[in-house]
DNA sequence: CTAATATAGATAGTGCCACTCTCCAACTAG
DNA sequence: CTAGTTGGAGAGTGGCACTATCTATATTAG
């Protein structure tokens, strides 16, 4: 098919494509002639992917790009694979660096960022996790965790064990719905959708269930 | 104090502050005459509230004003103060209206993205949980199960009732940290630190979770 | 064959957003 | 008195995600 074809089907505007191909977030076509290329299914297939990455869980282009070319590569075992899938970092959102939350405290401490990762060093001891030490998301648990105590909760990573065991059953339903395909691209495939556009689903469920929750706690009680 | 010294306990540049006065989100200060005013300890918990929402949680200028606006409208009890907070919805991040996620299928359905919940309903109805039918969450929960249909998965809102229960946990957590204080003001910040900052750090633990549950399934294991 | 339409690729432009800069008329510290 | 600060307002900046325009072909309807 040729690009308005793509268009039609995905919904995405024709100059959009254009744009995503030069972006390299989708492979360009096979060439027919000098101005002429042919898509595939596989195309459609990853530009709506492209599309709800950055439409549904919110990436920005360069994140989506690395997301879809961690899929691009797969030549190792499935675990390699999932590596390199789950060590994609696209943060809890388009953030770069923003530093460590900014603010030294009123006795005037000095912001370092490097290293630092004690807590979380400690938080994956006692849980008895098997990370690796260049996993982009020990740097988050590292931030929240300080910008939390900037903010006046005296919280340390022993706060985060009963959630941390709780996003380890996560995990595990995550893992199990991969089980299926036995071709490793398709598991990449199906470990992205998991993993990113299942993000802001997962987040709208505690809010629902901290709206029910707060319901059963405080309705009908008055003032505290 | 002045707004220097804001600046200077909150690492915030001079500008940036009176960026966020104008913006509403911090209160003015009290004037002390016409090119004066007088910051207190509440105005720099209130920027390095607003700073941690921008730079760690990634919301959106205009959706952090509408989170700590809701701060300042406490009025009636526990449960009505604690609706307010849960009930502000910034997404999953600073995203507008974005349609249905685009593409209709082969088929050439119609987009409607009005009602359309019967989903989220019967998964709230199978969980038995307490939720108004306003909730900025459902339609993103409504959204994703769309999106991931829309890209060939074929599932369903049961498919979402285990990671319910574990939201169901995770915001029994977080309603148990808000018990300390009686004040409803003080419990109403710190719902808003624990829904939104915590956020990140919930979805880094999942990928560490992630990364150790791949390594035990698939580590040293070869091809499949 | 010609004419109308479509296409790939490149370049430039648009709109939004989160700041950031520049001014100016008051103040205020030394 | 003078130098430096402040609050306030408006304009300017840079990044980002597209979007529009242009050109040299290609395809296709007649």
């Amino acid at each position: 098919m040729r690009i308005s074809e793509l268009s039609r089907r995905s919904g995405v505007p024709n100059a959009t494509i254009k744009f995503y191909l030069r972006e390299g977030l989708v492979p360009p076509g096979r060439a027919t002639s000098a101005t002429q290329a042919e898509y595939d299914e596989g195309h459609l297939r990853r530009l709506r992917l492209v599309r709800a990455l950055i439409s549904v869980r919110g990436l920005s282009v360069s994140a989506a790009k690395e997301v879809v070319g961690s899929l691009g590569e797969v030549e190792g075992d499935t675990y390699e694979l999932l590596g390199l899938v789950f060590g994609v970092w696209p943060g809890a959102d388009g953030n770069g660096p923003a530093g460590s939350g900014g603010g030294e405290g009123r006795g005037g401490g000095e912001d370092h960022d490097e290293g630092e990762d004690a807590d979380v060093d400690a938080l994956v001891a006692e849980l008895g996790w098997d990370v690796t030490e260049f996993s982009p998301a020990r740097k988050t648990v590292t931030q929240t965790l300080n910008t939390l105590r900037n903010l006046g909760l005296d919280c340390g990573w022993r706060d985060l064990v009963p959630y941390a065991r709780l996003a380890e059953r996560t995990a595990t339903l995550d893992l199990d719905q991969i089980e299926g395909p036995d071709d490793p691209l398709e598991k990449a495939e199906r470990a992205v959708l998991l993993t990113f556009l299942l993000e802001p689903a997962l987040l709208a469920l505690r809010r629902l269930a901290q709206e029910s929750e707060a319901a059963a706690r405080y309705r009908d009680q008055g003032l505290p």
